[in-house]
DNA sequence: ATGTCAATATTGACAGTGTCAAGTTTGCGG
DNA sequence: CCGCAAACTTGACACTGTCAATATTGACAT
C-alpha cells in the first residue's frame, strides 16, 4: 500500500483521517456500520477517495487493525504494569485483554474475528508480534524444560482468547457469566495457577 | 419464525431446501458467499421467496446454525466415543471440536463467529445446550469441591475454543502451528492434564 | 364442483454496498 | 509559467437485503 505519503495535497492527511473515522464508526455503529463510503463521508471526501490510500475495504481494515493492535497492547500493558508477582502479572495481561474486548468490541472483532483472514495479510505477521511480545514476556518466568515457551504461550493465549470471545458473543458459559464479571474472570483464570505450577 | 410448516404447497419443503443450500454454499463459496439470493437461486425459487420462511438473513443464519449445531455435536461425539479413560475422552471432545472447525470452517464461523450475535437469538439458548451437554458430561468426572462444574467447563471450553479460532484465523501461535497438526494439538491440550489434576 | 381464503411464491423497486473507469482539481518541481 | 503526477470527484455497474404489490397454488367448506 502507500506507506509513504510525503506531502498531502488536498485533504491534509486523508489516510490517517480515514483510519480515525473507521475506528470511530466501529465504536459508534458497530462492526456492520463500517464501510468505505461512510469513512469517506465522515472524512469529508467523496465515496471513492479511500481507494487511493487503501487497497479496497480489506486494505482499510488492515490499516485499522494495525492501529488497533497498539491500543490492544497498551490495554494489556496498563493492566499488568503495577503487578510485581509473576503470576499476578500474567493475569494482569489477561485482564487487560478482556478490558480491551469490553471497551472496543467492534475493533476487537475486526482484529481477531474471522474477518482477519480477509484482511491485508502483508503487515499482519509483523504487527502481531507487537502484541504477542507482551504475552511472551509475561509467560517467560514459567517456562521450563518440559514446558517450552511456544507451548505455554499457546495455552495461555488460547485460554484468554477463548474466554474473551465467548464472553463477547454470549455463546455458552451462561452459568459463569451469571457471576459478577470480576469473579467469573478470576475463577476461570485460576486455571493458570495449575497450568503454570510445577 | 414458522416452526410449523404442516403441508408444503409449491416447492416441497423450501425451508429445508434453503438451509441445505446455505450449508452447501458455505462449504463451496466460503462465508462471504452466503446470501439470501444465492440460496434462493440454488433452491430454484425467486430472490424474495426466503422471506416467507425466515426473518431475513439473520433468520436464515439462525436456522443454519441450528442445523450446524447437531453436526458439531456429532463431530465431538464421534471423536470421543471410543475412549474409555476419562481424560482421553475429554481430549477426544476437543479433538472433535477441532475436526469440525477444519472440516467446515465457514459453518463454524457462522455458528461461533461474532456474527452469532446478530443471529436469531430465540432458539440459540436452547440449541447451545445440545452441544454443551457433550462437554459437560466429559467434564463431570473431574469436578471437585474446589472446582465446580461451571468453572471447569468454562476453562476447558475457553481453551479449546480459543485454540480452534486462533488455529482457524492464523492469528498468533505461529510457532505452534509450525508443528505437525496433531503434535501441536497434543501439546496445547496437555494443559488439560494440569487443569484437571488434583 | 365450486368458491373462499390463506399460505406460497414472483416481480419490481429501493437504498445500500464495493469497485472500477474515466475525468477534474490541486500543487509541487522544472 | 508549464507540465505532470498525485489526490480527489463523478458516474456507472453489479451485487446485496428488504419491502410492497401481485399472482399462483392448494386445501377446505359448502
Amino acid at each position: 500500500m502507500s506507506q509513504t505519503p510525503p506531502k498531502p495535497h488536498h485533504h491534509g492527511d486523508l489516510r490517517a483521517a480515514l483510519i480515525r473515522a473507521g475506528i470511530d464508526i466501529l465504536q459508534t455503529d458497530g462492526f456492520h456500520g463500517l464501510s468505505l463510503r461512510k469513512c469517506a463521508a465522515r472524512a469529508g471526501v467523496s465515496h471513492a477517495a479511500p481507494a487511493h490510500h487503501f487497497d479496497g475495504l480489506a486494505g482499510l481494515k488492515g490499516a485499522i487493525a494495525h492501529h488497533g493492535l497498539t491500543l490492544f497492547r497498551e490495554a494489556m500493558v496498563a493492566a499488568s504494569k503495577d503487578e510485581t508477582d509473576d503470576l499476578a502479572r500474567l493475569k494482569g495481561i489477561c485482564r487487560g485483554y478482556l478490558n480491551f474486548v469490553a471497551a472496543r468490541p467492534a475493533l476487537f472483532r475486526l482484529m481477531f474475528g474471522f474477518e482477519s483472514h480477509e484482511i491485508e495479510k502483508a503487515a499482519r505477521e509483523i504487527d502481531d508480534a507487537v502484541a504477542y511480545d507482551v504475552l511472551r514476556a509475561a509467560c517467560a518466568p514459567f517456562v521450563r524444560k518440559d514446558l517450552p515457551a511456544p507451548i505455554l504461550e499457546a495455552q495461555v493465549w488460547s485460554l484468554i482468547h477463548g474466554y474473551a470471545t465467548l464472553y463477547l458473543t454470549g455463546n455458552f458459559l451462561r452459568d459463569v457469566h451469571a457471576l459478577p464479571e470480576q469473579e467469573a474472570f478470576d475463577q476461570v483464570m485460576a486455571a493458570l495457577d495449575r497450568m503454570v505450577s510445577l
